[in-house]
DNA sequence: CAGCGGAAGTAAACCGCTTTACATCCCTGC
DNA sequence: GCAGGGATGTAAAGCGGTTTACTTCCGCTG
């Protein structure tokens, strides 16, 4: 028994689609009488007016899309992005909107884009590489950049990545470190730092700027690229101390990469933060539960998830333009810097 | 400037729809020519198929729905349903299927199910309550409930909760407790716990066999309901603690409502341990962090959602039939357990 | 040279719903 | 008695693709 159409409810009650639709949607365009006969009649039959076949008519759908550049397992995993989810999934409720996750498909992000059937976008850590933000235009849907590089034209909301970064590195300055290594995040171009884009080099260029305060620079600190996972902050750190003049401070990039490093130097037997000051990024939850706890940079990802997805629906219905957004970064002093021994 | 569509390619190349459809989705079908032409024509003019008219032609989404009945804020926020998520988001890469997360619509599950454009739904936690069950009937889509009562002739994913239950209290027993509270969920006949039904059901079910090795039964132990979050352990610990005959140990049914125990019992001084033994339920990542660690019970909730996800997906494409599948649980010690003082 | 088969291309039906424009009918007011 | 207008209902044209069945054209075989 195949599923029922608005035609088998139109038939079944003696009238037309029309009056069918009219009843489901529009009650005051049919007679209370005729409207209790369809709907019964529909009851009956079990009918369910098709999500698609309205959207394909109307020209909406009715949904948002999160469009990530890594595996979707790998992103939901991700403290950082399940914050940012809630945000997102904050400002949809509001408008009952359901998101749709879209991650890579068939190795290109270029189909997934092509693929969703979805009113916007909401872009997150994408490179604001010239080919992805051609196909978003090329699929004339509006979108939201979140992290990437602002671009004229084009909505986008980012953290004041720049901001933060200088006052971790200012913050581990003033404790009175001289010996920092920089724990970084993988790029595409390891190591040169000069390069960095994005939410990368913002931070970079923070790190730089309060290293120019006190007269320093790239030169006087050590730069190791890590994967954004535990195991890679450990690894990182381990790097970092087995050169000939280790650090007494390190920063970090991410969160995540802060804890394996923590994880790593009381693995060693270093007291933290006697023998090693840490300080990370991102604030996410875990941060309050290490021991010592981290301090970091907090830059409510909640927030900035609900107020993209915002910005987003209002892009999609029309009454708003696109705009560059940045949102404060606030340093969280915890446990995990002191001064040098 | 209108979105160019499948016609106005045509007409620029000077062919006809079929052949722009058959050169994107079946090459073999036009010379090769011919498809040059278009490919380049569809280039020019920034031609994307709308996967909308897509889908309400091949009758297929592409897309797997995943169904909670909270808000999706709170959803995404809880850990352990981000590690479901991110066991289910596994599964739907290995397909190349973008997940849609779909919560209440309007307040109710009802729109929520009649508008989503998916191929299939993953349920969570939905009280195997006829009515939703008779409403994803009618909408004629494949589903599989997690988290709920396995029904007949419905896909169901489960852990096997009263086993883990049951481990749980055992193992407090063993270590000699005899006054237990339980750190209940609340339900929907608050403090009737014969009639939970559904993962509740279960773990009271668990509970109470253990008890009964013991010679023991609800008499002798003390329930209260709390809500799942931390300040809901906060204030149900309390609630147990301000008895006159306090408990030495208590079963959680949630991690997360346990650390808020946790939190709280430190909060009054009392050493745990020592003065009061804590176990949860999940494994979620934080009961790790905890100090004490949270000794568990541990069910693999990306393995479930996995597993769940791989029955839908088969579902869907028809090549399995509905099943009722129970996941192993597993009592994690830790540190948060030892023998009443 | 008739006959056949494969390659290339197309017309038109179809997917299931929405919405505009129009037809009827009946009531109202003058 | 009739024009005007509101209430109710419907035909038909989309929305933008996919797919089936058919036509044409060509080259090859016997």
């Amino acid at each position: 028994m195949k599923r029922p159409t608005i035609a088998d409810v139109a038939r079944s009650a003696a009238v037309s689609p029309t009056s069918v639709s009219f009843a489901f949607n529009r009650p005051e365009r049919v007679s209370d009488e005729t409207r209790e006969r369809i709907l019964s009649a529909a009851a009956e039959l079990g009918y369910a007016p098709d999500p698609v076949a309205r959207s394909m008519s109307i020209g909406r759908t009715g949904t948002i899309g999160v469009l990530v550049p890594q595996p979707l397992a790998s992103v939901v995993h991700n403290p950082y992005m399940s914050e940012f989810l809630a945000g997102v999934a904050e400002a949809a409720e509001t408008e009952d909107l359901p998101i749709m996750l879209v991650g890579p498909r068939q190795g290109s992000i270029e189909h997934a884009i092509f693929g969703a059937a979805v009113d916007g976008f909401l872009t997150i850590g994408l490179e604001p590489f010239r080919p992805t933000i051609q196909l978003l235009t090329t699929r004339r849907l509006p979108y939201v950049m979140v992290d990437s590089d602002a671009v004229d034209g084009v909505a986008c909301v980012n953290a004041d990545d720049t901001a933060g970064a200088r006052k971790a590195m200012i913050h581990l300055l003033e404790a009175g470190h001289r010996d920092i290594g920089i724990l970084g995040i993988r790029s595409p171009q390891p190591g040169r730092w000069e390069r960095y884009v994005g939410t990368l080099g913002r931070r970079m260029a923070g790190y730089l700027a309060a290293l120019e305060v006190y007269g320093m620079s790239m030169e006087d600190v050590h730069l190791t690229e890590c994967t954004v996972t535990e195991e890679g902050g450990r690894r990182g750190l381990s790097r970092l101390l087995d050169k000939p003049n280790p650090p007494t401070a390190v920063v970090s990039m991410s969160d995540i990469v802060a804890l394996g490093a923590l994880a790593e130097a009381l693995h060693r037997g270093l007291q933290v933060p006697g023998d090693l000051s840490i300080i990370g990024f991102d604030d996410i939850p875990e941060t309050r539960w290490a021991r010592p706890s981290l301090t970091t940079v907090s830059q409510s990802s909640q927030a900035k998830g609900r107020i993209a997805a915002q910005l987003l629906i209002d892009l999609i219905s029309g009454d708003r333009q696109p705009e560059h957004i940045l949102l404060e970064t606030e340093l969280v002093v915890r446990e995990s810097v002191g001064p040098p021994r």
